[in-house]
DNA sequence: AAGTGGTCTAGACCACTGA
DNA sequence: CAGTGGTCTAGACCACTTG
């Protein structure tokens, strides 16, 4: 009876933001019991899939899970989680091609890629990357290199890897695995990137990867200092949307 | 009519496995509009609820959404959005505690609590944390010390962050931001993780903050090479859940 | 047996886009 | 105008948990 009606608000989302408000305020808790559907039901005077709407978009929010047969509890934020964004391609963020080769893999590049023992050449990009006129990174990318296919052209296509290929076949095929380690710059990096042998650098490595879990491609990029910082966020603040 | 029935699979389930089918293997492609609700409606012979819940599920999960008076669109995967975890404390992971002090604070720490000029103390928590035995990180924590607040102590429990001090109190209060950079380590970081003047660190930051954008706490952590590896997942591969 | 959430239906009205 | 998605209802049956 605690509740404003007629406003232009959907119902479910008024019901929703109460429920929230309650999450967010800790008068309901993690473990925390919620009211059952019928109770709310009742408070909101709405139908109960109304209130289920209500719940189900908390429950894709993360606040609350459900177990039939009991009710729903208020879940334990995941404050080890974060979502990170690594833009393959910014504004500002400008490529230089450096080279584009078909080589025989080195060990690295051979595990990466899954590529056995045989002898089976890849095609290796690679590529500096500036930000607003300053050296940013040095980006390398490899494919396998299948004589069956088409021709290495059409393989560039692909080759800028996932964003510009996904433009073009089932680019929900395929899911990109990110590791992020720091590396000492190694002497031909140096002599790249125009650095010290003190320098650090992020490493982070990224592979390409079909559902059937064979490798699409592999990629690695050092970025220098000061410059580059990868930024996430975890819990609440943002919107839910998509993943 | 090319559709099973009778299977114990809820109908909704169906529904949306056949749709998601066709999006991953591209028969449906970003931009794509879906068959309209009730287009299947009449296919799967279910009611528009039903139907619409499939979609949403869909929704949810990323694949597609909708767009009132036009219908659903498949949408464009974002492949350079990351899932990472960064576990404060996993099965193997051992903290040893070295110090908790009550300190002025650095520049760099100032900064990062928003703390203005006046001088204003904090709580320095530092730890050594251990995999397997051996040593893999090195653990900073601040968190500013209010006069009108209870004891160190209390201070000291909500120290050991989010995780713990999300059993506290309203947990959904807040966030976390995370920077992750690569540093060279200083001297008297390189005597704490015994490790030499050309050793790249890994450095991750945190900002735990309120959802009026106030900071809670501000943590660092520096990372051995070798040891810390940060991974982080893109696409579709995961179940959707939480966040 | 009573209460819970999970699924599903057949209708209704609305606001919007497009021809 | 007909078609689309967005919201909402009042029922129904089910499987599950708890006393």
């Amino acid at each position: 009876m605690n509740i404003k009606k007629n406003t232009g608000e959907p119902v479910y989302l008024v019901i929703a933001k109460s429920l929230k408000e309650m999450i967010i305020k800790g008068v309901l808790n993690p473990g925390n019991l919620l009211p059952s559907e019928n109770y709310l039901v009742n408070q909101f005077e709405a139908s109960r899939e109304t209130v289920r709407k209500s719940l189900k978009s908390l429950e894709t929010e993360g606040y609350i899970h459900s177990q039939p047969g009991k009710g729903y509890y208020v879940s334990t934020p995941k404050h080890n989680q974060f979502l990170l964004n690594f833009a393959e391609e910014s504004e500002n963020l400008q490529a230089k091609f450096k080279n584009i080769t078909v080589i025989y893999p080195t060990l690295e590049v051979q595990l990466a890629l899954g590529i056995g023992e045989k002898k089976k050449k890849v095609i290796e990009i690679s590529k500096t990357l500036w930000l607003k006129g300053e050296l940013f990174a040095y980006d390398l990318k490899y494919l396998p290199y299948d004589k069956g296919q088409p021709s290495i052209e059409s393989e560039i296509n692909y080759a800028v890897f996932p964003d510009i290929a996904a433009a073009k076949t089932a680019p929900f095929a395929f899911y990109t695995k990110m590791e992020i380690t720091a590396e000492t710059a190694s002497a031909p990096i140096q002599k790249i990137l125009n650095c010290s042998s003190d320098t650090s650098l992020l490493v982070v490595s990224r592979f390409i990867m079909g559902r059937d879990e064979d490798i699409i491609g592999y990629g690695k990029q050092y970025i220098l200092p000061n410059q580059g910082k990868l930024i996430g966020y975890s819990g609440y603040q943002k919107d839910p949307g998509s993943i």
